[in-house]
DNA sequence: GGTATCCACTTGCATTTTGCAAGTTCTTTG
DNA sequence: CAAAGAACTTGCAAAATGCAAGTGGATACC
């Protein structure tokens, strides 16, 4: 999807991010990709959130078209498709650590693990080659 | 504003800031406020995303109710309002810049200026630091 | 080979949120 | 004291969301 005068407020960087992730979605499906090792419909159905069937099929969509995931048949399965993050998406993972470590400080409530935050805060950098790592273990060749 | 199991969809870190930022405006204000150096209701309407004035105060409510944005009178002029970042509004920097080095890297008509980006790429901490400056060098006391 | 089941969607419709235009209230300024 | 600036509020149409039910193409089972 391109990102025209047409289709855009701006091109403000900030804003950039808020045409493909600003809505109360969009991003659980990248943290499921990128975390949880999820990566079917049905999986992305099972979060805690309940996203319904149609939000989750238009967003999933959407993302294909910003070339953020990409989807091809399961081929163990034909009736099942497995989606997978681009690099572009992978390189949302230091948006995602950003936002684990602020929410793991403001939230009281959070249930992001302890030891992972303590992680995060201590070394960036070994966090992110954590999770690339655990990515690229569950991601089918 | 609390976070609990009625207002709330799950614990999650990334769905924390879903539930705050979850949509196409309120970050664009903590955008204003942190590099812009805006800092009132006219202000944030002359943005080029051009917010109609109903969103905006709904969303600056939302914003004092998190404690991310805190509001007063101005003493040079009583009819105007002063928002500025909390703390834990000033706490978004690395989310920002973060998002703001994505949309650098994958926007091809980002307005992002590109020795800032660059900077960013090199030094992150350095980046941080001079926003800093520049958010307490326009912050009235 | 026919039937049931799983999986990934699609459709229809009620509810909620957004977007736009036009006020209103309060405060300062001349 | 009138006019103008600033920060909202209100009303209403249009769009997005949320829920429930349905569809169509594999695969699995007998």
């Amino acid at each position: 999807m391109e990102h025209t005068s047409e289709n855009c407020r701006s091109n403000c960087p900030i804003n950039y991010v808020l045409e493909i992730f600003g809505d109360k979605w969009t991003l659980l499906i990248i943290r499921d990709l990128m975390f949880k090792g999820k990566n079917t419909f049905g999986d992305f159905l099972k979060s805690d959130e309940k996203i319904a069937t149609n939000m989750l099929a238009v967003r999933l969509k959407r993302l294909e078209e910003f070339e953020i995931v990409r989807k091809k048949v399961d081929p163990n399965n034909g009736s099942r498709q497995i989606y997978t993050l681009t690099q572009k998406g992978i390189d949302l993972l230091p948006i995602m650590l950003e936002i684990t470590a602020w929410s793991g400080k403001h939230d009281t409530e959070t249930n992001a693990p302890a030891p992972f935050l303590k992680l995060l805060d201590a070394d960036r950098k070994t966090a992110e080659a954590k999770v690339l790592a655990q990515l690229a273990d569950n991601t089918p060749r």
